[in-house]
DNA sequence: TCCTTAGTTCAATGATTGTTGAACAAATGA
DNA sequence: TCATTTGTTCAACAATCATTGAACTAAGGA
């Protein structure tokens, strides 16, 4: 069964400029838009981003980024699939997406050590 | 002459992605990079600005755009010149500014009305 | 059924933000 | 010299932000 409630995320035309670039000026959610764009086409789940927060922390920064329309999140089972909204972004800010991607590359996260994790396998139903 | 103290810029290397967005993630601030990148080579005056906001807040806006590396401004006589750093954020992120400015060219900021001025008459020197 | 996994909600907290107005400083022009 | 123009500094303030920990829900698996 796929059939949970939605959660709420801007129509792409309602996406804005400024709110975008305030929702990625922050170190952790520049940091989740690096490892989304790394990791092929499935997305990842909030819990594969333990390595930046904590739990709770990444609760909070995932909303921040699907209200500014930066991902999409879906309920699947107990779990939360999160993907880049690659097209929207790219028909309203032509180019932009991509320089990010590009000059985040490198970025990482320093100084965080929470639950320990696996290093980050991908698209992996369970452990 | 033109021997003034020079106020404090950082390092191109040393520009920051994740400081660019936050600062740029305000419409004030955003607008005056519009206003910048349509401007001319020559640059602004922060007089220029005060259809966007109170004189007191734009300096405040035109110090975060320094500090985070998105102007260079120039003391010359009574006034500042404010240019945009292309050749720099270019260099650092390449793409990025473009694509904002693309993305900014229709905004604009509504609602401010004070000390009105002519209308934005460039590189003039007095009126 | 019970336990585990995955994530959310909530209140509290400290930090940062953007705005205002009054007072100020410096360069220019008359 | 004196007044004007241009922009800065400062303290105060309300608003928003990011983080924490405890308690919670919901879905799956044993």
């Amino acid at each position: 069964m796929t059939a949970h409630p939605p959660l709420p995320h801007p129509d792409t035309e309602r996406i804005s400029l400024s709110t975008v670039l305030a929702t990625l000026g922050d170190e952790t959610r520049l940091a989740i838009i690096g490892e989304l764009s790394r990791c092929g086409g499935l997305g990842m789940t909030c819990g594969q981003f333990t390595d930046l927060a904590s739990k709770t922390s990444i609760t909070y920064h995932v909303s921040k980024l699907r209200e500014a329309g930066v991902v999409n999140v879906t309920p699947e089972g107990t779990r939360r699939r999160v993907t880049l909204r690659r097209d929207d972004l790219d028909h309203r800010f032509p180019g932009f997406l991509d320089s990010i991607i590009a000059s985040t590359a490198d970025l990482h996260i320093d100084g965080f050590e929470d639950e320990p994790n696996e290093p980050a396998e991908l698209s992996r139903r369970n452990p």
